[in-house]
Parts: C-alpha cells; sequence; structure tokens
RNA sequence: GCGCCAAUAGCUCAGCAGGAUAGAGCAACUGCCUUCUAAGCAGUAGGUCAGGGGUUCGAAUCCCUUUUGGCGUGCCA
C-alpha cells in the first residue's frame, strides 16, 4: 500500500520549496533563499489535516517574520490537482493543508486494490536480517522476562517482514558450556540424592535449585536406575546434560509455539566448538588484538573501543571515565568463555550466513556485553558497530498484591511463561507484552486475571468482530462488499469516516517508523486508534438500512477496515476473531 | 565511583530526530440499546509531565544538574 500519509507531507514540502524559490525569484526573499521544516499532523485538526512549521524554521535565515515569510510562500502556492482543498496561516505562522476528497478516495482505494500486499514496504530493500531472540539458556524452564523479548522479537521480525526485509527468526541455544555444566552437576546431585537420601549429598551451592532439576533426576532415574551412580562424573554429567537437554528443549519449542512464535532457526552453540570459536580466535590473534596473561588469552577491548571513540570524536578525558577492561577469550584452564563464542556465533552470521544485518533483542542486564561485542566484530572487519543491533528491553517486574516479586531461576522462584499462559489468554498476554522496549513493565498477575474482559486487545478485537457481523448480516440482506470501482468514495463525508480514512492511511507510516525505530509496540498503539475510530464511526454512522450508493460506500470503508486491523493484529500476533 | 535505562492522572501506560489547549484504558460519576455485536459510544472529574537550571519564537520531548528506582561494571552466561 502506497504510504499516502509520508506522500502528502512530502508533496507539501516540495510545494513549499517550490513557492520559496518562486519568492526568492521575484526578490521578496533574499536570494538563494532555502527553508527547511517539517510536516506534522496537528492534534487538533480544526487547524487543518497538516501543518508546515516552514515559515518558523527560516526566520531567523531570512531576517523575516514567521507570518511574512508564510504569505508570501501561501501567495505562490497552487493547490489545482494536489491532495488538498485549502491552504491557510495560522498561530504564530503555521501554514496549515486541508485534505481533499481526491485524497480520502485514493487511500481507500489503495487499501481494496492491493490485495494480500497491501501495507508492504520496500524500505528493507530485500536485504537479509536476522532477528535472534528469547535465546534463554535451555537449564529451565522460560520465564515472563522470555514472554516480553519472545513478544517483542517476534512482532519485530513482522514489522521488518512488512517493511521490505528478508527476515529470519533464530533462537540461539546455549547447550555448552559453563551454564551446562552447572545443569548437569545439579541433576546428578538430585539423582544421587534419590539414591542416597537428602543428606547424603550436597547440592552444589551455585546449582540450578528449582524443583524443575528434581523432576529431570527423577525422569533420567526411571530411565537409568542406578546403573549410573558408579560411573565417573564425566560420564554422569554428559549423559545427563545431554537428557536434560533433549527434555528440556522441545519444551521451550512448544511452549513458544503456544505463545504464537516459529523460528526459522535453532542454532546450536555447540556447533560452534567444533573449531570455529578456535578459528575465530585465531583471526583476531592474527590482526593483532590478542595477548596472552596469567595463562589466559584476552582480547584487547580497552585498545579497541578507546580507537574507536577516539575516531569519534571523544576526549581522552571522556575515555578514561568509559573504564574501559580487557576480555578474556580463551580461560587458563584452556576453555573458550561465553564472550568468545558470541563472537563466534555473530562471524558466523555476519560472515558465513551472509545476513546484511543482525538484530538481536536482549535484556537490559546485557547491556554491558554490546560495546564489546560489536568491537569484536569491528575487529574482524565486519563492521559491527552498523550491522550488529541490539534492542534492549528492560526487565519485567512482577507484582503480586501489590508486592514486588523477586524472580530468579537459581532458586527456582519465578512465574514460567507455560504458567502464565495456562493463567492468561496468549492475546491478552502479546499484547500485554508488546510495550516500547525500554520501559520497564511492571506485571500484576491478579490484575491482568481480573482485568480479563477490559483489558484493551478485547476493544481492538471486538471492532472486528463487529464489522465481521455486520458483513455477515448484510450478505444474508443480499448486500456484498461491494467492487472498488463500484463505489462512490465521496460519499463518505462525515467527520467520523474522514477520521477513520484518515487513521487507515496511517498504517505504512507506523510500520515504516516501527521498522526504523525497533519498536513493534506502536502497531498496538496504532490498532488500538483504529479501534477507537471504527467504533465512533459505528455509533455515528449506519450502514444497514442506508440508501444503495451511501450503504455501499460505508460497507467497503467498514470492509477496509476489518482488512487493516486483522493485518495490525496479524503482525503483533494477536488474533482476529470473527465473532465474540 | 563510573556507565546505561527509567520517572507523565489513584492504577497500567501512550505521547520523545522540539510544535498550537499533555492523551487512552482501568477505577469513580452522568447519560445513550423495540434498527448493523452496549466487550461499544457521548460526557463529568482527575496533572507542579520527579525537583531545579539552560538552549529556543516554542520544551513532557534536547542539554546540564539534583533526587529516586532498575541494571551493568566476572577467567558467569
Amino acid at each position: 500500500m502506497s504510504n499516502l500519509i509520508h506522500m502528502a507531507k512530502e508533496s507539501i514540502d516540495k510545494m513549499l520549496q517550490d513557492a520559496c524559490a518562486s519568492a526568492a525569484a521575484a526578490g521578496i526573499f533574499p536570494e538563494g533563499a532555502a527553508l527547511t521544516g517539517s510536516v506534522e499532523i496537528p492534534k487538533d485538526i480544526t487547524n487543518g489535516d497538516y501543518a508546515a512549521n516552514h515559515a518558523m524554521t527560516g526566520a531567523r535565515a531570512l531576517h523575516m517574520a514567521p507570518r511574512k515569510i508564510a504569505e508570501a510562500l501561501v501567495e505562490r502556492i497552487d493547490l489545482t490537482g494536489s491532495w488538498f482543498s485549502s491552504v491557510e496561516i495560522a498561530g504564530p505562522g503555521f501554514i496549515n493543508f486541508r485534505l481533499s476528497d481526491k485524497w480520502y478516495a485514493d487511500v481507500l482505494r489503495s487499501i481494496a486494490g492491493e490485495g494480500v500486499d497491501y501495507c508492504r514496504s520496500n524500505e528493507g530493500r530485500g536485504r537479509k536480517v536476522m532477528v535472534e531472540f528469547v535465546s534463554a539458556n535451555p537449564t529451565g524452564p522460560m520465564h515472563m522476562g522470555n514472554a516480553r523479548g519472545g513478544v517483542l522479537g517476534d512482532s519485530l521480525a513482522s514489522v521488518l517482514d512488512r517493511a521490505g526485509w528478508q527476515v529470519e527468526r533464530e533462537f540461539y541455544v546455549n547447550d555448552a558450556g559453563n551454564q551446562i555444566e552447572k545443569f548437569a552437576s545439579s541433576i546428578d546431585a538430585r539423582y544421587r540424592q534419590l539414591i542416597l537420601g537428602e543428606d547424603a549429598v550436597e547440592f552444589p551451592e551455585d546449582g540450578y535449585h528449582g524443583d524443575d532439576i528434581k523432576d529431570l533426576a527423577k525422569g533420567f532415574y526411571d530411565i537409568h536406575g542406578e546403573s549410573f551412580i558408579n560411573k565417573d562424573v564425566g560420564e554422569r554429567h554428559s549423559a545427563m546434560a545431554e537428557y536434560g537437554l533433549a527434555m528440556n528443549i522441545p519444551k521451550m519449542r512448544s511452549d513458544l509455539a503456544r505463545y504464537g512464535i516459529q523460528y526459522d532457526t535453532w542454532f546450536y552453540e555447540s556447533v560452534l566448538h567444533g573449531g570455529y570459536i578456535e578459528d575465530t580466535v585465531g583471526e583476531l590473534t592474527k590482526r593483532g588484538f590478542t595477548y596472552e596473561k596469567d595463562g589466559a588469552l584476552w582480547l584487547a577491548t580497552s585498545k579497541i573501543l578507546a580507537d574507536k571513540a577516539r575516531k569519534a570524536g571523544k576526549s581522552d578525558e571522556e575515555i578514561e571515565r568509559l573504564d574501559l577492561k580487557d576480555d578474556v577469550l580463551r580461560r587458563a584452564n584452556g576453555f573458550y568463555t561465553y564472550f568468545a563464542a558470541d563472537i563466534a556465533y555473530h562471524r558466523n552470521k555476519l560472515e558465513v550466513r551472509g545476513f546484511d544485518k543482525a538484530i538481536n533483542v536482549w535484556g537490559a542486564d546485557h547491556h554491558g556485553h554490546v560495546a564489546r561485542l560489536k568491537g569484536a566484530l569491528d575487529a574482524l572487519g565486519l563492521d559491527g558497530e552498523n550491522r550488529l543491533d541490539i534492542v534492549l528491553m528492560q526487565l519485567v517486574k512482577l507484582v503480586e498484591n501489590g508486592v514486588e516479586v523477586r524472580m530468579s531461576k537459581r532458586t527456582g522462584k519465578m512465574i514460567s511463561l507455560s504458567n502464565l499462559l495456562d493463567d492468561i489468554p496468549v492475546d491478552a498476554a502479546r499484547y500485554f507484552f508488546n510495550s516500547r522496549p525500554e520501559s520497564p513493565v511492571i506485571f500484576d498477575l491478579e490484575l491482568a486475571k481480573r482485568e480479563d474482559s477490559d483489558n484493551p486487545v478485547y476493544y481492538v478485537q471486538y471492532a472486528h468482530a463487529r464489522i465481521c457481523s455486520i458483513i455477515r448480516n448484510l450478505k444474508e440482506d443480499g448486500h456484498d462488499v461491494p467492487l472498488m470501482d463500484a463505489v462512490d468514495y465521496s460519499l463518505l463525508i462525515e467527520p467520523a469516516e474522514r477520521e477513520l480514512i484518515k487513521q487507515l492511511a496511517l498504517l505504512p507510516e507506523t510500520i515504516r517508523l516501527a521498522a526504523r525505530d525497533y519498536d513493534p509496540s506502536l502497531i498496538n498503539k496504532y490498532v488500538t486508534d483504529l479501534a477507537g475510530s471504527f467504533h465512533r464511526f459505528y455509533n455515528s454512522c449506519r450502514i444497514r438500512g442506508e440508501e444503495k450508493q451511501l450503504l455501499d460506500a460505508r460497507l467497503a470503508l467498514a470492509d477496509c477496515v476489518r482488512r487493516v486491523i486483522a493485518t495490525s493484529l496479524g503482525i503483533i500476533g494477536v488474533s482476529a476473531p470473527e465473532r465474540m
């Protein structure tokens, strides 16, 4: 669908630029005068549908009063054949434009005419982007932070897809390394406790304390009995890690699927341990960015980032304050760190698999990792600064009866994603968690349950179901949704109709901004506003029983709204029911 | 200490590459269903946009500062 909001704004800017040139030619403005300004949609439409501030921003450069500039511009604007019916000057020097019938009709024609491709733009120009999200440790159930990350990542991927990127969704499975060792030793301790008695075996202090570990130990016992009790630690641990992962990973898949999330790829960290991490670290060494100290191999992160900051124009004092530190890539014990694996993983994304861009949705607690990883990719010559983008989302704060509940996987105190979905419908959860990433959200389980039917998501779905009902009823009366060319859109002149059409036109612009800012929550806001516009239209304008031409026009309008709501909800993974 | 993020109505949140009188939902109150779904609409009430300073014709929005909260600052991930 053409972005008629954006196009209208650009055409206003163009008219003003032309008027400016003409005024300069006529000697009213200084020779070579140039104007820059922005075109906004004002809050109060009594001021018009679009407002340009060019006259105000140009006041200083032209040494003229804003209103004088505006008058000179407006005199030179010809609206014939444009999308605007009037232009006038208001307030301190705003130039206000009012949309014409042609624009409203074009909006509806473009929605009705572009079919399934409507609202798909080519901003991404088919470039390959990977959105990696959730990537929870497979050592236990997923929690509410993962619920939020899942919604944001999945919705962001949909937004980018609509914006013309070639998108892949990926889950990075941390099935190797330190956490897995802890996971295995936790299961092992529970297994031995099961056989030898709880007091006979000490549980590791830094192990996973949740009951799910006990269940895994029991499951392992049910299969193998006591046969592992006398095997050596290494053998026990690898068997238990394998068993635990084989149980947990499919569970994560099914929980996420239940949540409406499907990945294109599940990428296993263990794959990287077959030599690729070593190769990547070797590449960093070859390029002179590593050194050995205390038996470990270090990445000279502080040097990489300081050089980068200096190039960006930071002073030595500012760089000093950043308190940069180097990072270990290979420990003294010979094992690679998570950081080394992560560098290799992202090198794989950009170099081996050729993604133009990698986007990660991370919890804000990982923000200290961002600069390091980008720096390491820069050092590999992969331009991490521009090709890797991290969306940091603030964590979810769980509140129960007004008191904050602290969640921790280690202590086992948390609400898992699957428990959450037992209590809250998927649509409500997806709508709720799709809020601005950098805003922290407070989740009150009692409130979420109680407000079930008052949740804003139902407000939107209700609008959709209402339209479906209207269409059903009219079909029974013998009125099908008319073909686009058979509709006289100029009959739609009521304020509620005009407001609704303007709202419809806003989706492409909303998607553009959501893709630009990596903020899929804009879609929530948009679709809620659209539903509100429809409900107001519904209450002030009737469809059924109106004279044929008007009935057709309004029915066509309602059908456009239905499609736009369904598309918008689809982007954020919420269903659009036909009946409620 | 240093760094990152936040603070907007009683509650949950919009509004943020500066624009005209700061919005919505919930909660409270008043109206609107013998005609297309009242899970809706219309209206009333509710605000020192955390405090202070600055830039600007104009600041919730940008800058500085103070306060409060979250997070980071591992040979953990």
